[in-house]
DNA sequence: TGCTAAGCGAGACGGTACGTCCCGTCTTAAT
DNA sequence: ATTAAGACGGGACGTACCGTCTCGCTTAGCA
C-alpha cells in the first residue's frame, strides 16, 4: 500500500503507461504543495489539475502520501558529498547542500508529509530513504573522512554528531519560519567541531590555507 | 478560526457551559492520541468517546487541530528551569526535563499536530507557545545563567546554541523511532559545551564536585 | 434499496431537507432524459447539472432508476377517468388522456427505465404503480361503468380487454418511433367494441346523440 | 458503431477470423442472459465465459447491445406464417408461434435490450428487423390472406390491427410477469375478429369444420 | 518456403460513474 | 441561551467496469 512508483513498470505485456501523466501529476502536486500547502494536496485535486483522472493517479501511487513523497523526492536534488580534503570545508559544504535542497520545499510540507507517512511502515521507510537519508548520508561520509584523517577525537559518537547536524537543519526546515542561514551554519559547525575535533585550531588553519590556495587558484585562473 | 478555548466564555446570560464536557473531551482526545495516533483523532471520535455531540466540541474548539493542541498542552508538564549553580548539571537536567515531558507524547503526534497547525497562523503561534517555547525557555534560562557566570565564551551565539539543544530533542521527538536517551543527551552536552564553554574542564570538575556533594547529601539524608 | 423518496421525510429532529435540491434534481433528470436519453442519466450527471453533490441525491433516492422513476412520475399527469355516461366517448377520452400523458416522455426512456426497474421487485412495483397503473386504472373504471350499464357482452374478459387497450398505447409509447395518433385510437376502439360490446350500433348512436347534444350545448353556450 | 457482425469479414489477406470464437461468444451470451438476466451480460463476462478476450469480442460486435441482439436473434426461431385456409386458425397459430418464440427469452431481456438499442439508429433498426419484424410479418401475411379471402371488413385498418395483435404479445413479453397464455390469445382473437371480420359467425363455423377435419385427419393418420 | 498482414490472448491503460465516509454546519426540541 | 440529537450539503475517497491500446506471438494465404 505504499510505492507502486512509475519507474517500477517492468511488465512485458499490456499497454505501456503514458509517462506524461505521471509527470503532470508530479508537477501538479508540487504546484499545489507550494501554493496551498500539503493539506490542499488530494488525489482529486492533483488529478484535476493534471488534467487526468483519479484512477490514473492511483495506478501509479497508493494515495496522497505516496504521491506527495514522490513529488518531494523529485524536487529534492540529492547532493553528492563534497570532498575537499578539509573537514571544516566539507562540513560547511554539506550544510550548504542540505539547505539548498530543503529550501525548495515549504517547511510545513515536510512535517505534514512525514506525519502522514509515519503511520505506514513502508511509506515511513521510503520517506526516511528519500528525504532524510541523502542528507544524513552526505554528512556521514564527510564525518567518515574526518575520522579517517584522524581529525575527530576517538571517543566521539559519530551517529550522535550526525543527528546534531541533521537535526539542526531539519528543525528549521520543518518548524522554522525560515530555513537556517549560512552564517548560522558556520557558527554551528564551529561549536560542534570545537567539541568534537581532536585539534580544532589545526582544522581552522588548514581551512584557511585551503581558502588561500583556492583564492590563489581562482586568481591565477582568472 | 483557531482557538475558541473553553476559558474564553465571558457570557453573562444563558445557560452556562457544562465544564465537564470540555474535560471529558480533552481526556478522550488524549486517550485516542495515545492509543491510535493523531489521525484517529477526529471531532466525531472524540465526541463519541466523551459521550457528547459534535457541535458541543465545535462550540469549544475550532476543530481537530485546536482540540488536539489543547490536549497535548494539558499533557505537557511545563518544567521549571533547574538552577543548581552548575552549568553542566543544569543543562543535563534541562535535557532530562524535556525528554520526560515529550516522552508522554507519541512522536508522530507532534509532527502531525504541528503539520496541521502550520497552516493557521493563530494555531501555529499557539503551538509554538505551548509545545516549543517551554523547552526553549527553560534552556534559555540555563544558558543565561551560564553566561552570567562567565561559563561560556563571549562570542557564542546563544540563540543558535539554544536551537542546537532544542532541535536535537525535537528531531528525535518528531522523527525518531524513539526519543533521545539519557546517555545520548550527556554526550551531546559534552560536545556542545566543549565547543561553547570558556573552560570545559572547569565545568566538568565543578559538576563532579556537585555530584559528590549530592551523593554525600543523599547518603547522609538516607 | 428503492424509494427513500423526498416526501417521506417525517423526522422530528435534525436539519430539514433543502426542498430545492430535490426539485433541481428532478428537473435536471427530466432535462437529461429529454435531451440525451435515459442512458445519459447518471447520479453524477444529475448532481452536476442540479448544482449539487452526489450524496445529496443518494439521500433522496437509491440510485439512477429510482431517481428517473421519480422524474417520470413527476412528469406524468395522472388523468382522472372521464365519465360522460357514454362508453364510446369515455373510452376515447381515456385513450386521449393516456396518449397525452405518455407523449411528454421519450418513448425509449420508458423501456429503459422499466428494464432497469425490472430486476428490483420494489422498484418494479413502484414503476407499475406509477407509470402503468394510472393508465390501466382509468380505463378499468371506464370499462367498469360500461359493464354496469350493460354495454359489454357478459362473457367479455375485462382484464384482457384492459390489456388490449393498454398494450396498444404502451407498445407505441415504448417501441414506436411515434406515439399512437388520435385517429388510430378511434379506429382501435371501434374494433375492440365491435368485438366486445353487446350492441355496438346502440353505443354508436348514443355517442352521436351525445355529440349532438354537446354541439348544441356548445352552440347554445357559445 | 453498431453491427460489425462476424459474417462481414471479406478481407482478402491476413489471418482469418476464428469462427469458433464468435459461436462461443453467442452461446456464452445466451447462457448469461438466461441465468442472470440482461444486466449480467457484459463484454467482460461473455469473454470470460467464452474463454476468450475482450478485444476478440469487440472485433466482432460493437458492444453489449450488439452482442446481445445477435444472441437473441440466434435464439429466436423465425416462424413461417401458417396457411391453413382458415383465418381464425391462422391467426391462432400465428399467436402461438410468437408466443413460442418469445417464451424462449426472458421478458426483462427484451425490454432491456430494446432500451439499449433505442439510442443507436443502426442497432434500433436491427432490433426491429430481427425481433419485431418476424412477428409482424407473419401476422401481416395472415391478415393479407384474410383480406384476399374477403374475410375482413373493407374499412379495417390492417396496420392497426397488426399492431393490436403484436402489441398484446409484446406488452406481455416485455412488461409482464409472464407471457400471454393460449387461452388469453384465443379470447383476444375473438374480440378482434368480432370487431374486424365481415362475418365472424362464418369464420367460426369454418374454423370448427376445419378442426373436425383436422381431428379426423389426426384420427386417421394416428 | 518465406513474407506479410491480420488474427490471437494477455493485460494494463485512461476515464466515467459508482456508492461511502466523514467533515463542519444547521435546525429542532428540550433543558 | 445552550444543550443533545441527528440530518444536512458537500469534498474526497478508493473501486469496478467500460472500451481501447499495445504487446509478443500465431496463423493463414500470397509470392
Amino acid at each position: 500500500m505504499a510505492q507502486r512508483a512509475p519507474e517500477e513498470q517492468d511488465k512485458t505485456s499490456g499497454r505501456p503507461r503514458d509517462r506524461s501523466i505521471g509527470e503532470a501529476a508530479i508537477s501538479a502536486t508540487l504546484e499545489i504543495l507550494e501554493t496551498d500547502g500539503y493539506f490542499a494536496v488530494s488525489v482529486e485535486a492533483v488529478a484535476r489539475r493534471a488534467g487526468t483522472s483519479r484512477p490514473a493517479i492511483y495506478r501509479r501511487w497508493s494515495g496522497r502520501a505516496s504521491l506527495a513523497l514522490a513529488a518531494v523526492a523529485a524536487r529534492l536534488d540529492v547532493p553528492d558529498s563534497p570532498d575537499t580534503g578539509c573537514t571544516l570545508c566539507d562540513l560547511g559544504d554539506s550544510f550548504a547542500l542540505f539547505l539548498a535542497a530543503y529550501r525548495t520545499i515549504r517547511p510545513d510540507a515536510l512535517s505534514a508529509l512525514y506525519a502522514e507517512c509515519a503511520s505506514d511502515p513502508d511509506l515511513r521507510e521510503r520517506y526516511l530513504d528519500t528525504v532524510v537519508a541523502p542528507v544524513r548520508c552526505a554528512v556521514a561520509q564527510t564525518l567518515d573522512r574526518a575520522v579517517a584523517r584522524g581529525d575527530l577525537r576517538p571517543e566521539t559518537d559519530r551517529g550522535l554528531l550526525l543527528d546534531m547536524v541533521g537535526s539542526l537543519v531539519y528543525y528549521r526546515a520543518m518548524l522554522g519560519q525560515e530555513h537556517l542561514s549560512n552564517d548560522e551554519a558556520v557558527h554551528a559547525i564551529r561549536i560542534l567541531l570545537q567539541g568534537a575535533a581532536r585539534d580544532y585550531g589545526a582544522l581552522l588553519a588548514h581551512s584557511e590555507a585551503m581558502e588561500h590556495a583556492h583564492l590563489h587558484a581562482s586568481t591565477e585562473s582568472g
